[in-house]
This record gives C-alpha cells, sequence and structure tokens, in this order.
DNA sequence: GTCTATACCGCGATAGAC
DNA sequence: GTCTATCGCGGTATAGAC
C-alpha cells in the first residue's frame, strides 16, 4: 500500500457494479440506463466507461462472477461419499447461497437472453457444470440403488428448479428461519428421490 | 356475417398480439421496440395503436389473457375427491398446459416487473388463485393422512417451481415424450409429497 | 478520474392525408 | 385502416478540458 493517491479509483468499480447489480436485478437490463447507473453511484455517466467498456460488459461480468463464486464455494465444501448425505450438503448449500444472493441469481436466469452469443456460451457452460455436481451425485445414489430416480437428467433439472424456486418467495425475516427452510425443502427433495 | 368490407381488420389484431408474444419472449419487453413488432406483423408501427392504446396495455393483456385461459382450463377439469387422483390430474394438466404456451409463460413470469403497479396487482392475483388450487390439493391430503407435507405452502411453491422448471428444457421432439415426461414427474410429485 | 458537451440514433406516440 | 411525417425525449458512447 505504498501508493495512495485518490482512493476513491479503487472504490468506484465494486460500486458501479454493486449498482448496476441493484439496478439490473429490479428493473431488468434493457430498462436500466447507464445514467442510471451512474446517478446511483454519484457520477456522470461518461465516468462509468473508466470501469467497463460498454454495458454488456458489465452485465457478463456481473454474472461471470456470480457462477464463478457458486462453483469455487461449492468445490469448498468437503467431499463425502455417501450420496444421500452428498444430496443433503447440496440441498442446504443451494439454498444458502442462493438465497444469499437474490439479486445476482435473479440476474444470472432472467438476462441471459441479453448476453451476445460468445457470453452466453461461456455462461451457459459453468451453469451446466454446476448442475453436473448434483447429476453425478444422482447417478452415484442410483447406482447404489439408494436413490430411486427413473431419468437422473430429469431429476436434476426438477430439484434444481425447485431449490431455486426458495427465492422467489423466501425474505429474511418472515415467517420462517433459513435453517426451518432448509429443513422442510431437505425432507421433499429426500422423499422426492426416494429415500 | 352480413357485413364484410376488408377482413383485414379482423385479423390484424391477433396478428399483432402473435408478434409481441413472440418478440417479447425472444428478447423481452423493454427490449422490443413497436417498430419491431410492426415489422414482424408488416405494417407501420403507427398501425399498431389501432389495437393497443399502448406498449403497457399490450404487454398486460397478452398476461391477462393467458393467466385467464389458465383458471378457465383448470376449471373446466372434472373434479375428484381423493386428493392423489387430485394431484396426479394438477401434475399432468400443468406440465401440458405450460409445455404448449412456452411464450406466454415466459412473458408471464419474466416480465411481471415490468409492469404498472396496478397491473401487477391484478396478474398476480391471478397467479395466486391458482396456486390455490393446488394448496387446497395438498391441505385436503395431509387432512386425509395420505401426504406428508409439513407445510403445505412450501410445498405449493416447490412443486409449481419443480413443474414449471421443465419449460426450460423440454422441446418437442426431444430425447422424451411429453407423456414420459408426464410421467417421471409425477412419479417425483408423488414421492415428494410422501405418497 | 470526473467533468461538460455533444454526436448520433432509435424510442413511444400523435397528426393528418388518403 | 394504413400510410408518411414528425415531435420530444432519452439511449450509448466518445472527445477533450481540468
Amino acid at each position: 500500500m505504498a501508493r495512495k493517491k485518490n482512493s476513491s479509483g479503487e472504490i468506484t468499480g465494486p460500486r458501479v457494479r454493486a449498482a448496476a447489480l441493484r439496478l439490473f436485478a429490479r428493473y431488468g437490463y434493457a430498462a436500466v440506463s447507464m445514467r442510471q447507473i451512474a446517478a446511483e453511484v454519484g457520477v456522470q455517466a461518461s465516468a462509468l466507461y473508466r470501469y467497463t467498456p460498454d454495458k454488456q460488459s458489465l452485465l457478463f461480468d456481473l454474472m461471470q462472477a456470480h457462477l464463478a463464486e457458486l462453483l469455487d464455494s461449492y468445490a469448498a465444501l468437503p467431499g463425502t461419499d455417501d450420496p444421500v448425505a452428498a444430496l443433503e450438503q447440496f440441498t442446504r448449500f443451494h439454498i444458502r447461497f442462493h438465497t444469499a444472493r437474490s439479486d445476482a441469481v435473479f440476474i444470472a436466469y432472467m438476462e441471459l437472453r441479453n448476453l451476445e452469443p460468445a457470453n452466453f456460451a461461456r455462461i451457459e457452460a459453468m451453469r451446466r457444470q454446476y448442475e453436473a455436481h448434483l447429476q453425478a451425485i444422482l447417478e452415484r445414489g442410483q447406482a447404489a440403488g439408494v436413490f430411486a430416480v427413473p431419468d437422473a437428467k430429469l431429476a436434476t433439472y426438477a430439484l434444481i428448479a425447485m431449490l431455486t424456486g426458495v427465492n422467489t418467495w423466501y425474505r429474511e425475516g418472515g415467517r420462517l428461519s433459513l435453517a426451518r427452510v432448509e429443513d422442510i425443502y431437505w425432507n421433499m427433495v429426500r422423499q422426492a428421490v426416494g429415500v
């Protein structure tokens, strides 16, 4: 930290991304202008172009960072050979991770169509990578005879949709604690795969 | 049919709505211009205003018509006292209805935030009405002791999310027939509620 | 690193001819 | 019922001063 200079240079970048995340989630990428983002940060629109080459890159970077964190966080979990334990770990991790980042999750699902083709392909590859973790767990349980799933691929889609759906209604401080929500969903997941 | 005149007046309205449905689903409401919709129909943008007062009404009408058809179609199903039979009927109906209307479903979920508050409230009320049907089935099964669901409200959200998720991957002519998809999902639903 | 000023474009919507 | 023409606005992005 030898060089200090004006410290705002090191703080404005993150503030731009945070403002864009919030506004894109609330109003949608196409409906949000660079002027709005700038106003949220407290600068003029032209100043944003110090931190992103254009609006599209801003969207892509947000989605890419979100999915990278998802993959890294999941990879950091302790492994387990027991398919039931692994499925419970996945279920609880997914709910906790996603409810804590509702804006990024919303954007990552809703703004896919606003990505340029090359960016879309990269994001989709990361999403498939995450889904493959769940599918692998289901296939291990199938092979071990502890899960009753007629189709591991469909069960993967079904469970991911069900778990991500928590974000559409869960609010901190609501009727149920997150721990209780996790318990209830884990119970449904377990029954759904026939354990 | 006494009056004939130029018949295009009776056909352009539906074509405008069909074009808007397709384009909104593909690119998003905010990203689609009235000029694009007009080009799809083969008229000038100003001609659209014979069929809708403005762009917002076009979006609202599409969503309203979709949800009205959903509620009407569900109401037209034969009733049943058996909660298990009712849940199976709901599951198969939901998958069939939604996969057959993927554009409208996509819009009804993704464009909620682009509705003006009054329009949003009306659409949300219709969605809640549909969800209430499923919740009532779950509560009946709970009371009869045939379902093991710790929370009927959460189970409703979980099952709707799971079933609507079919739309994200199902394509006609793919690996599985729709009947097979219905079977697989009904199996997961049944197990999830503990039957 | 942020500003002002601006280029250039496309937006939703309306007026009025035919 | 569709057209052409147009209004007024706000969009992304850049140039160049400070």
